[in-house]
DNA sequence: CTAATGTATTATATTTAATAATACAGTTAA
DNA sequence: TTAACTGTATTATTAAATATAATACATTAG
């Protein structure tokens, strides 16, 4: 699961960022669960730990994890009270992805389609 | 419209070609229609011409516009027959993004109510 | 012919991405 | 206490992407 595509040509810490979000919006990675060590993981990708230092600072900024020195890094628990930080953002994309499909006449039941199927069988994968 | 955000820190292009992509898709400019030359839209927006080729390539790469030489480039009519170059990226943009969606609780009437509302009013803004 | 078009090339400078090598501060377990 | 592991920060260097600049060529329209 967590193996980088060269071909893709993203940042890596971008790569590394979304792949470990999957594992968590998947559950794979439950909360308060540790996730590797930067260095851990570093080597297990046989990347710089300044990269992946890099992805954990971007997803702890999104909400997704948090760190305590010495300790580890963590899956963040989902906050119900405060508004999630991309949240805003996540439904501008939303409405731009559906706005271009359905500009290329993609019907709307298949649309619908895939928003029920993921809220249905509860995440994403099939 | 066409104003470029320095915040942004997207690439020029990149921001230009979403510009573009969003003035067709809400039917501003309509098919076989001209857009401005690369020459034009450089000077309008005091970019250079390359950066805008650099924009007209992804977007005739992705099958929005086409380009002829020596008479302009023009907004791509929607071919009904073969599959979008972009159909199936954006099919799983979309599956993404819901997962995300609904990891961070947001109810699924929320998300069906933006999908509706584009298909509706038959296309973005509001 | 002239002017405008898309397209291509080469060069240069700037910014971003990634690696490398350390260092520091705090925790845990021996 | 010590050793090993954590997150975090810094500085340096290299490589790649981005953007500008200056041309040039082929084609079309007037």
């Amino acid at each position: 699961m967590l193996q980088l595509d060269y071909r893709d040509r993203r940042p890596l810490h971008e790569q590394i960022k979304e792949k470990i979000k999957t594992l968590i919006i998947t559950g794979v990675l439950q909360p308060d669960e540790r996730i590797p060590s930067v260095r851990e993981l570093a080597q297990l990708l046989t990347v710089n730990p300044n990269t992946i230092q890099r992805a954990y600072k971007d997803l702890e900024a999104e909400g997704f994890i948090y760190s305590i020195r010495a300790k580890g890094s963590f899956v963040a628990p989902r906050e119900r009270s405060a508004p999630h930080p991309r949240r805003e953002e996540l439904l501008q994309q939303l409405e731009r992805n559906v706005a271009e499909l359905m500009y290329l006449e993609e019907p709307l039941e298949q649309v619908l389609e895939i928003v029920y199927a993921v809220y249905k069988k509860g995440g994403l994968n099939g």
